[in-house]
DNA sequence: TACCGGTTGTTCAAATTCGAACCTCCTTGT
DNA sequence: ACAAGGAGGTTCGAATTTGAACAACCGGTA
């Protein structure tokens, strides 16, 4: 079970060294800067609540809340979408895009530090394909791959 | 990155998924689990809050606060340090040894299927020595097993 | 058209977390 | 003995998270 223990030191050490990164360089927290990068990885710069909710790792109300937060410091627009009225669309505004970009360099640093420089080139390969395995595997009911979310392991 | 984009949803996945399983099973927080679990494996059942903080991965107040909620359960009590006035020791009651045993079983059961069994052998170990390096790269000045081969520097 | 299940995003209360301020007590130096 | 400095825990306020409940809206169907 060392690996258990690992990995919840790990994780926490790891999120908690980079929360704190962000939130002294940029004013930004993990979460505001992940939706951040979403926002400016997309065509327009504008996503669908829906579809920010999907690509991160938060709640529907949580990013409620958080695309709140950004937009009250003005780095998020709140759009009603042309073909739903009931979608909304949060929308990079430019001084957003700024900050992002302020806030990128320092943020890649501290994940390089904390995470890939201390490991070794397989060690890296490994950890991403097993750690990218385990995160698939508890996906929510997605049609995409893999067996029964709940393996009862009957067996045994 | 895609090794950081792994660790950040295995992390939160996984984070989640034992939340809940233990939350439904033994109406326990992973946290609180966490105490639990180091007081039973303490000589006496009974750990000053301070080398619990330790252990864990949680700040002062944040400890102050489960260790309220498991007492207010009767699962935890607090008794003065003999030894030092102004220490608290954390006492695991029958009460609560009973609830970590009648827990414990779920918890592994929902660690292993989520990430244990998903690993083979090999990525096994390779995660565990690289995350266990990854957690102890990150610990506060700890003087204890020289985890510091490497000069930090972290300056520049 | 009216209905009905399913989707979208928000609001709400409750729980949890964090750091800073604070008080009590120990330890050391004089 | 006494003051200074530090350690141990708690308290406080603010921020964040979550799930459930909710209101509005889409799509298809009779």
């Amino acid at each position: 079970m060392a690996a258990w223990l690992g990995f919840l030191e790990a994780t926490s050490r790891v999120s908690r060294h980079v929360e704190h990164q962000l939130k002294d360089d940029a004013g930004l927290s993990h979460a505001q800067y992940e939706i951040l990068v979403k926002l400016a990885t997309a065509p327009e710069g504008e996503v669908r609540m829906t579809d920010l909710a999907h690509g991160l790792f938060t709640s529907k109300s949580g990013l409620t809340y958080q695309v709140g937060q950004l937009e009250k410091r003005g780095l998020v627009e709140r759009r009603s979408c042309p073909f739903d009225d009931r979608g909304v669309l949060a929308v990079l505004t430019t001084e957003g895009r700024d900050t992002l970009r302020a806030a990128a360099p320092g943020h890649v640093e501290a994940v390089r530090s904390a995470l890939i420089d201390v490991l070794d080139r397989e060690e890296l390969d490994v950890v991403a394909r097993a750690l990218g395995r385990v995160g698939a595997r508890l996906r929510p009911a997605d049609h995409s791959a893999g067996p029964a979310p709940h393996a009862p392991a009957p067996g045994s």
